[in-house]
RNA sequence: CGGGACGUAGCUCAGCCUGGCUAGAGCGCCGGCUUUGGGAGCCGGAAGUCGCAGGUUCGAAUCCUGUCGUCCCGACCA
């Protein structure tokens, strides 16, 4: 492709809107534009790194067994209501009525797919022979996000390719699942990603039951915690502690239990401010209701509590924070008050709770607060858990390391649905042994979207992007430095004539414009190889060949420089791809 | 949905506080001359409903009210 013909609006100055690299650097190269908040018009150059992310894709899925298909992104509203999830995405989920003749349809924009593929094989698989079967497609995404940002990493309008797995038992899920995670480290490495697969919460099954892929990233929206000695990583929410329960001892001295008027402070900030003590003193007392029952759930002052630990470690079904109403009642306080000692109801703490030595605690009394408060003194606990969010520094859980805390791109998600779906829309098959049973699912997403972002927001220097090879929008740029002078011309087309030929991936920059312009927009969009032909490498029969990040570049005789570019290629994708098989098999580890 | 910021030319921004003349600059764009290895120089030119609506005023980009839009923080994100 030639410069000249097609469109590539770059820019030098920031748009002021953009505040993060990959959102800047994808409107500067002229990749993407705005249409509205959270909706933006992929630009010649953007949709083909788009589209060679998604050729990556395909191919790998392809190549795991798995079929694709085509589903619409209108879908009958009917469907969401029968699974529930109409309730359950709220306002995220787009849909409206339409007029058809004198009935009213109402339909929904598919925020995802499990309905819709689920309803298809209850009509069509019924037999245990049928399965398993694993089919995906790759298409536009709607969810009505709250609140868009971050350029193109969250937006109302993505391209997704969705998976969905078909088994007839947990076992047959389990490697249905593992083919599919294995496929995803392909993926991603081959896309030049720095991936990190991490634990997520798994829901309904339980185990080892999901995982997102993570690329770490300083402007991710995700939180990751991950070991700095040994592969373990889990998303915020997942992930544990390798801190040993501490001893529980019941002291009878020690600091005197007093009674501090603090009228109005109700926050760890506010009260630690007035009482001259530190947030990790504080006891934060906080009453939840899990499966309806009233329980004081005990977090040091710095720290976070963590709902879905306090389940498990309760063996709860549901935990929510306490109207209140329930905690006046359950305290006799209004709400900033609350502390363990004197408290009627069921406490549990976690395991940092025993290690403050003189704690800072609500009075069960409004305005008030407690201080020189001493575990298994002022009140007991008969056990400690794990039961908040992961901070780094924590021991790992596998090998007690310390743990870093990281923000990251989520660009993957592996989840193992179980008979949610199938049970709610009727998708049934007959076993070996003539029993009805649900079919068991799998459903596997990558946001395509968001590789292309989350190498824009961590592949680039101070000049602009740098592509890797396999989803650059052109492998080549060749570069005509003077298009006045008829020699670089010449050999600058014949060159390009050539390269096209011999199949080369090659944008042509042949426009009439200063050499500075095009080195400034070549290193901006990123092209991993330039060529440049120009007057003074022409007198010695010379052009220049040189990578994104080679910091000068090597001279070839002109009539060498077909054959050398295609050298330099062929070698760049097999290191590319020993490195991606590498970090792959790293990962599947 | 709560909090904050911004809206003036394609882009980046000044002007607004303290109302007043043809609304400005740089970059980009168009024409001309010169120039040609890292966003050139000179000359000339085109381009703006000052987000929109209403109000105050002799007079509004400027003050007031409303509204729309965009960005950021938080809440939310099967």
């Amino acid at each position: 492709m030639r410069w000249s013909k097609t469109f590539i609006p770059t820019m030098k100055e920031v748009p002021a809107d953009a505040e993060i690299p990959s959102h800047q650097l994808m409107l500067r190269a002229g990749l993407v534009r705005q249409v509205m908040a959270g909706s933006y018009t992929y630009l010649p150059l953007g949709w083909r790194a788009l589209r060679k992310a998604e050729a990556i894709v395909r191919e790998e899925m392809e190549r795991a067994g798995a079929i694709e298909l085509f589903m619409p992104a209108l879908q009958p509203i009917e469907l969401f209501e029968r699974t529930g999830r109409k309730d359950d995405f709220g306002n995220v989920l787009v849909h409206f009525t339409l007029k058809r003749g004198d009935k009213t349809v109402h339909v929904a924009l598919g925020p995802t797919h499990e309905e819709v593929v689920t309803d298809l094989i209850a009509h069509h698989i019924s037999s245990y022979r049928q399965l398993p079967l694993t089919v995906f497609q790759i298409q536009t995404k709607f969810r009505n996000e709250e609140r868009p940002r971050f350029g193109v990493l969250r937006t109302s309008e993505f391209l997704m390719k969705d998976a969905y797995s078909f088994d007839r038992n947990l076992e047959d899920l389990d490697r249905s699942y593992q083919l599919m995670y294995d496929v995803y480290c392909r993926i991603f490495a081959r896309c030049g990603l720095k991936y990190v697969p991490v634990e997520a919460e798994s829901g309904p099954i339980g185990g080892d039951a999901s995982h997102e892929f993570m690329v770490p990233a300083a402007n991710g929206e995700d939180r990751l915690v991950r070991c700095t000695a040994c592969p373990y990583a889990a998303n915020l929410e997942r992930a544990a502690t390798g801190r040993a329960a501490p001893e529980l001892l019941t002291p009878s001295g020690g600091p005197e239990l007093k009674r501090v008027d603090t009228p109005g402070s109700t926050t760890i900030e506010q009260v630690s401010q007035l009482l001259g003590c530190r947030p990790e003193q504080m006891i934060k007392t906080l009453i939840y209701l899990i499966d309806d029952e009233p329980v004081a759930v005990l977090i040091r002052g710095d720290h976070e509590a963590n709902e879905a630990k306090i389940r498990r470690a309760l063996g709860a079904k549901t935990v929510e924070l306490a109207d209140p109403a329930t905690i006046e009642r359950v305290t006799g306080a209004p709400v900033g008050f609350a502390g363990p000692v004197g408290l009627a109801c069921r406490i549990v703490a976690d395991h940092d709770i025993p290690r403050i030595p003189e704690a800072v605690t609500g009075a069960n009394e409004a305005d008030a607060h407690l201080t020189g408060v001493v575990v298994g003194r002022d009140f007991q606990l008969d056990a400690t858990y794990d039961l908040r969010m992961a901070t780094a520094g924590d021991p790992c859980p596998r090998c007690g390391e310390p743990m870093e805390l990281v923000h990251g791109i989520e660009v993957g998600h592996v989840f193992k649905l179980g008979t949610k779906y199938s049970e709610a829309l009727g998708a049934y098959f007959s076993d070996e042994h003539e029993q009805r049973r649900p079919i068991i699912m799998g459903c596997y997403g990558i946001g395509v979207n968001r590789i292309i972002a989350a190498l824009a927001e961590t592949s680039h220097d101070e000049n602009g992007l740098i592509w890797p090879l396999s989803v650059a929008p052109y492998e080549v740029l060749l570069i005509g430095l003077n298009m006045n002078d008829g020699s670089v011309v010449g050999a600058a087309d014949r060159l390009y004539e050539e390269l096209k030929q011999r199949g080369v991936d090659v944008l042509y920059d042949d426009r009439d414009a200063r050499p500075g312009v095009k080195f400034k927009d070549a290193d901006l969009i990123g092209f991993p190889l330039r060529v440049v032909v120009g007057a003074k490498g022409l007198r010695d029969g010379a052009i220049e060949v040189k990578w994104r990040t080679d910091a000068s570049p090597e001279k070839v005789p002109v009539e060498e420089a077909v054959d050398r570019v295609l050298e330099m290629l062929q070698q760049r994708r097999r290191d590319d791809e020993q490195q991606a098989a590498r970090q792959a098999a790293d990962a599947v580890r």
